[in-house]
DNA sequence: GTAGGGTTAG
């Protein structure tokens, strides 16, 4: 006997020992050589090649089968599922059940976890009666597949109600009729509707398993994600009910609860979980900590989220890619950034998800370059972003508004077909709308599909910055009017918008809604934007006692803003009382220092200015240079008031001066009031046509096409003779002008201005 | 058979 045939005799006596295509190849010839290709050796080549994952080559053999053994069954079932061909796989299970067959206890992790990948609960729950009524519920595995489909599926908001194949256990029994079933028995149609499934062709159960992915989808975002939220006791209590039956339990079973427990913001019970289990001698690994350590990020528990740190070092596993993904986010979340970094330079691998954990905690401490700087060196790396690295960047395009950027994100999103994403989407309609493109973003949120409260917050809050106050309005009452319950951030929005066109009844209105109707309590925010609205209005006094008598303790910016108002509306008396509140609760506020220094020198007390100027400089304080940048090209601009650094500035200036004389041909005169330096009316209006804004404008318009949006970010608020400047401005050279400042957007056109000179 | 990251906020 020659060694091969040697070799090949030891193969059959254990066919595990086969590690290659040539072997597995080699013992199907062999059978096939001698004649001996019964059924039962055809299923033991059919699970070599399974185990090697040659699907392909197992498919082949199993064709040929009249009527396959469980054997070949449950190889199959378990390469497609492998293979993520969950649709095959339980197809080939409702087949094999049709066939009479009865499937063993290794058959049903695969089964199980293609019902969860199909999000096919219906099934899953009948293949749980099936498991029931074999006994097979006190497997290991099977139970810990049971209780992970009943985690995922019953998370997600499904409407499908839990319980029957429990009511059932009682009565549970190994039923021999069961084993020789031909699929058609009572047994199979009368307890439920959905043992039916089993019985049917294979197509209904693929067109069966699709329209229930649809319902649940359906239900997830009609529903509104309150519901949803209402259903996850019943799944995590269907998970209990499994893992306290399993007479034998493991760290995957410990592991399952308590990612179950996590995931339903169940922590209490999750953290118990974890400590029960150390009492029965299992301990946490690395699957513990990953589900564990997302808790203490969500409620900032720095110290808890160290321990866990520390216990994986010792463990010797916190560069686990996992383990490394949540530290980093437990960190960021905890304005521990340079943590985050620490942990992430230290893993020795990186996937997508580490690499977008440190670009959201980035974007979560408004590390805004920074992030897109990670962004680009994660591409560079060749980490393909998924959808969820682009809504963690897009806000960082949000806050430094720029659109240029933005929009090839979006290039990205469009290419790679998340469009239809709703957190990318709302994202989307955010980045526009901050980058100064209300219409674009409209028209994303117009072509969204569903809108949560989160997407139309983003184009209330859009609207709200560039004026459209009544549109914003009624944006909020469509919202409620669909069903969606505004949250605490929609009415910040609403309240913003009310506040930037001075609805003060309205505000009014929605501010006590918040607790008579939602059951919200106002917080800061509410408060703030109330008050920001009574002082724009110029209802000063009304704002100083609301301010006063706030339910919540106001902090420095409520009152500054508060001081801003008293500017615009020139009543110093209140705002010397107002800068004292500021300067108790905040003695480092410079903007308040600034404004008052401004109040003084407007009325001609220079040395209130002067004592103001000393106390600054005495604290280490310098003013904040105003600038204004405008992006041309991909390249930004940058402009500080009086700037002459730039290169093209003689051509600048020629600009002014000549759309100067057109401007005062129309009636414009320079309103000097605005200036607050102690110089003469000549040097007032040279000061005037320096202002950062401007030169800005006039490089954009000099630098760019006739006809051309120009889109002009400044960093704090636009000055009172500006505004008039450049309405005047765009009608001459006929541009539509968008100026963003630190609180909203100008939209110029035509001489006008869309904030009607309500700011 | 188990795990991690995402959108709105004066």
């Amino acid at each position: 006997m020659s060694s091969s045939k040697h070799l090949i005799k030891t193969l059959i006596k254990n066919p595990t020992r086969i590690k290659s295509k040539y072997q597995a190849k080699q013992l199907h010839a062999q059978f096939i050589r001698t004649q001996s290709l019964s059924h039962t050796s055809a299923a033991i080549v059919i699970s070599v090649y399974t185990n090697l994952k040659l699907l392909h080559e197992a498919l082949l053999l199993f064709q040929t089968l009249e009527s396959p053994p469980v054997l070949a069954w449950k190889s199959v079932i378990r390469c497609f599922t492998d293979q993520s061909l969950f649709s095959r796989a339980l197809a080939s299970f409702v087949e094999m059940r049709a066939s009479g067959r009865c499937p063993d206890h290794n058959v049903f992790p695969s089964v199980l976890k293609s019902c969860t990948m199909m999000t096919d609960l219906r099934l899953g729950e009948s293949v749980h009666g099936c498991i029931v009524r074999l006994g097979m519920d006190c497997d290991l595995y099977t139970g810990n597949a049971l209780m992970n489909m009943y985690a995922k599926l019953l998370g997600m908001g499904s409407k499908i109600s839990v319980g029957k194949v429990f009511d059932e256990m009682p009565h549970r029994k190994f039923d021999s009729e069961e084993v020789d079933d031909n699929g058609k028995s009572s047994h199979f149609d009368g307890s439920s509707g959905s043992y039916r499934v089993a019985t049917e062709s294979v197509e209904s159960v693929m067109s069966c398993s699709e329209d229930l992915q649809a319902e649940t989808c359906v239900g997830y975002y009609n529903g509104s994600r309150v519901n949803a939220l209402s259903t996850l006791p019943l799944g995590i209590d269907s998970v209990r009910k499994v893992f306290e039956l399993m007479p034998r339990k493991d760290v995957v079973s410990w592991n399952t609860i308590i990612a179950g427990y996590a995931q339903s913001g169940m922590y209490e019970d999750a953290l118990r979980m974890v400590r029960e289990m150390g009492s029965n001698d299992l301990k946490p690994d690395a699957f513990t900590l990953s589900s564990v350590l997302p808790i203490f990020s969500e409620n900032v528990d720095v110290t808890k989220g160290k321990e866990i740190h520390g216990y994986a070092i010792r463990k010797g596993i916190d560069a686990d890619v996992y383990i490394g993904s949540s530290l980093v986010d437990m960190y960021a979340k905890s304005a521990r950034i340079e943590d985050s970094e620490r942990v992430f330079f230290h893993l020795s691998r990186r996937d997508s998800i580490s690499w977008n954990s440190l670009v959201a905690g980035y974007v979560q401490n408004g590390r805004y370059n920074e992030a897109l700087e990670l962004f680009r060196q994660m591409v560079t790396a060749k980490v393909r972003p998924g959808p969820v690295a682009f809504s963690s960047v897009m806000p960082a395009c949000a806050h430094l508004s720029t659109l240029h950027l933005g929009k090839q994100l979006h290039g990205y999103v469009v290419r790679g077909g998340y469009s239809d994403n709703i957190f990318i989407a709302s994202a989307l309609v955010d980045m526009y709308s901050k980058c100064g493109n209300i219409k674009a973003a409209r028209k994303i949120f117009d072509r969204m599909n569903v809108h949560d409260e989160v997407s139309w917050t983003a184009i209330i809050m859009g609207h709200a910055l560039h004026g459209h106050g009544h549109e914003a309005v009624s944006l909020f009452e469509e919202m409620k009017r669909q069903g969606v319950k505004p949250n605490q951030v929609a009415f910040v929005a609403v309240l913003t918008a009310c506040s930037h066109v001075g609805l003060v009844d309205e505000a009014w209105g929605y501010f006590n809604s918040m607790t008579k109707v939602y059951g919200l309590n106002q917080e800061l925010e509410h408060y703030a934007a109330v008050a920001d609205l009574l002082g724009r209005a110029g209802k000063l006094e009304e704002a100083y006692d609301f301010i006063s008598n706030m339910r919540v303790e106001p902090t420095g910016s409520v009152w500054s803003n508060l001081l801003s108002s008293c500017s615009v509306h020139k009543n110093l008396e209140l705002a010397e009382k107002v800068a004292e509140k500021v300067f108790t609760i905040d003695s480092e506020n410079m903007g308040a220092y600034v404004l008052m220094c401004n109040m003084y020198a407007s009325n001609g007390k220079w040395k209130e200015t002067a004592k103001l100027r000393l106390r600054m400089r005495k604290k280490g304080m310098r003013k904040k240079p105003a600038c204004s940048w405008i992006e041309l090209k991909d390249k930004t601009h940058g402009f500080v008031s009086g700037d002459r650094s730039h290169p093209n500035t003689d051509r600048i200036n020629e600009f002014l001066n000549s759309v100067m004389e057109q401007m005062e041909k129309e009636g414009y005169v320079a309103d000097t009031s605005g200036v607050l330096h102690d110089v003469d009316e000549e040097h007032k209006r040279e000061l005037l046509f320096g202002h950062s804004e401007r030169l800005a404008v006039a490089f954009g318009i000099i630098s760019t096409e006739a006809g051309t949006t120009i889109r002009v970010t400044k960093n704090i608020r636009i000055c009172e003779d500006c505004h008039v400047a450049i309405k005047y401005i765009s009608k001459i050279t006929e541009r539509e002008i968008i100026v963003r400042d630190n609180s909203r957007f100008h939209h110029f056109n035509h001489g006008s201005c869309s904030c009607g000179d309500y700011w």
